[in-house]
DNA sequence: CAGAAAATGATAATGATTATCATTATTGGA
DNA sequence: TCCAATAATGATAATCATTATCATTTTCTG
């Protein structure tokens, strides 16, 4: 909590309430995916009169810093998570059928990226997302 | 063309005018990947009453019957490509300087897809996007 | 050729996100 | 401490891509 309070500051921003509320919704919901309407609902228990402006702002502010992925999946939006103290880049994997979404060990791209480099390209990030039928689901 | 058709037919489809050439703006395209509003800017030059509504629904029937390819980038909107008669599914490279992108060769996944096999899942499907430098733009 | 079914085009509706702007909160000096 | 300058907030309008609606037109089948 304390390096994310200096990120915020280092990057010029001020750690407000609501800023320190919707921090908290995303530590309380590690290994989810939330949209920005999401973080509101769960933010309002809080700061009841948090706006949903305030929200995208704060998101937005919050994964340029690095503090937060933000990611979409294939739907109308985006969905943000904490971002681990690594600098890894993790993938994901998601079940058609319940929709849960899965992590993926990170380096498995790396072969990939190798490739992509030899031919001149110069890589900045990369995004994968696998869809699959979870173990779970597919016992029915 | 012609297996195109057969595939409209099989699904039950009729191949009007405005789909004929919604279908050859985008064989005319090849290599890009065009938005629903960039094919409509095209196939108006052919058909200039064409709707923005049938260029969606079309694309979206052809999405659905495999001829075309509909994917996501880290934009707001879909773009859609013809796919090749293979089964696979190829993955993107994209730009982040000209905004430009390249295919990626298919097979490089299958390790991954293996792996994740191995725990349980069912692979249905997956996409890949690079963000990187061009080689091009890499020299400035 | 008629009549049913499908397709079209205009436009309204929706959902996510961004922009605007008046109000409120915060902060570094006098 | 108080005050102005600046940043942040919340309400809401605007925007953008997409989907839904519906009256009209086209197409196919008999």
């Amino acid at each position: 909590m304390e390096h994310i309070k200096e990120k915020l500051s280092q990057g010029g921003y001020k750690l407000t309430r609501q800023r320190q509320v919707i921090l908290e919704v995303m530590q309380d919901s590690e290994g989810e995916h939330l949209s920005a309407e999401e973080v509101l609902q769960v933010a309002r228990h809080k700061s009841p009169s948090l706006g949903i402006a305030t929200v995208y702002r704060t998101l937005e502010r919050l994964a340029g810093l690095g503090i937060l992925y933000k990611t979409r999946f294939d739907e109308g939006k985006y969905r943000y998570e904490l971002a681990d103290d690594a600098e890894h880049q993790h993938h994901h994997v998601q079940c058609i059928r319940c929709g849960r979404i899965f992590e993926l060990d990170e380096g498995l791209l790396d072969s990939i990226e190798q490739e992509i480099m030899k031919q001149g390209f110069t890589v900045i990030n990369h995004f994968l997302t696998i869809y699959a039928i979870c173990p779970e689901c597919n016992q029915d």
